[in-house]
DNA sequence: CATATAATTGAAAATGATTTTCAAATTCAA
DNA sequence: TTGAATTTGAAAATCATTTTCAATTATATG
């Protein structure tokens, strides 16, 4: 069963309406960049569906991390990152500092190193989030090392 | 030397002034919880110092990460927290889902592992963030299981 | 199929953390 | 001491996100 089903069956569950707009920002956000923001994402679905609005764009986001169809990313530069979610177990990120790339990976081994520390301290684990920081390869080839300070600080 | 030695090194190297609510900020930043919020900050330096204005505790702490004094940390609840930096290395966070209390920790495996993760991918590490949440041992023990979802959702 | 009721929508206003602006106050080099 | 440059506090601005509210739409039921 595809995303937007889900959706539908999630709603139908939850007693709420299946509208046009839930299905438009659905499917568009199935289509877009995995990690987009609410913003980017209101963008697209303007040039198709111009009539959407920012907010229920909002809203449908939060339904769908409600309905486990999206997660919801921070990655610190103050935008929310919205990312399909199907059956696939948890993955973090590595993320370039200079063009912004991001990269997916998954570790068994650190999550079982996780799991382990977070025991020794007496804590059961819901979720966790690790990130990476640092260059990609494309952009240390990219005079990595010649970047002066000001360059680097207008990534943000 | 102490943090507020370090500041006022940091400032005449850079050509700043030295002002009394610099410094007492830097003074409170350090006597206060780790991780403690620019709000939280504000109240307590207002008690002794009412006089200094929460624009000047933004800019400040500022300043502290910049000379390399305090951390940044964001746990995604929207508030940004500092933590003073002494000469340690790196370290984590375990974070209480319910009485949001941290714990930091340190795992060298795991620091160990994400490099190799890095590397595989290209990536030149620059920094990374690791946090774990979940509940704490107290609360666990506190009615955990018992805890309805709408006592879950007020956390945040 | 009509239609009443409850849910949903878009636009604009509100929010809340943080940043900026700007005139007044302070620092510090000479 | 003094004056140019920096810093300050308060208020206004920002910016992503959320809420409000009147108008529109979905859907259950007659």
């Amino acid at each position: 069963m595809k995303t937007a089903e889900k959706l539908k069956t999630y709603l139908r569950r939850k007693g709420l309406n299946i509208t046009q707009q839930r299905e438009e920002i659905a499917e568009t956000f199935l289509k877009a960049d995995r990690h987009t923001s609410a913003e980017e994402l209101y963008h697209q679905i303007h040039e198709k569906y111009p009539e959407v609005g920012l907010s229920t764009v909002y809203r449908t986001l939060k339904l769908l991390v409600e309905a486990g169809l999206a997660s919801r990313r921070e990655f610190g530069d103050g935008i929310t990152r919205y990312e399909p979610r199907s059956g696939e177990s948890h993955h973090d990120h590595l993320i370039c500092e200079r063009c912004g790339a991001i990269i997916e990976f998954e570790n068994k081994k650190i999550e079982a190193l996780q799991r382990e520390v977070a025991e020794l301290n007496g804590f059961r684990v819901t979720r966790h989030r690790l990130e990476i920081y640092g260059y990609c390869e494309k952009c240390r080839s990219n005079g990595d090392r010649k970047q002066g300070k000001k360059e680097r600080e207008r990534q943000r």
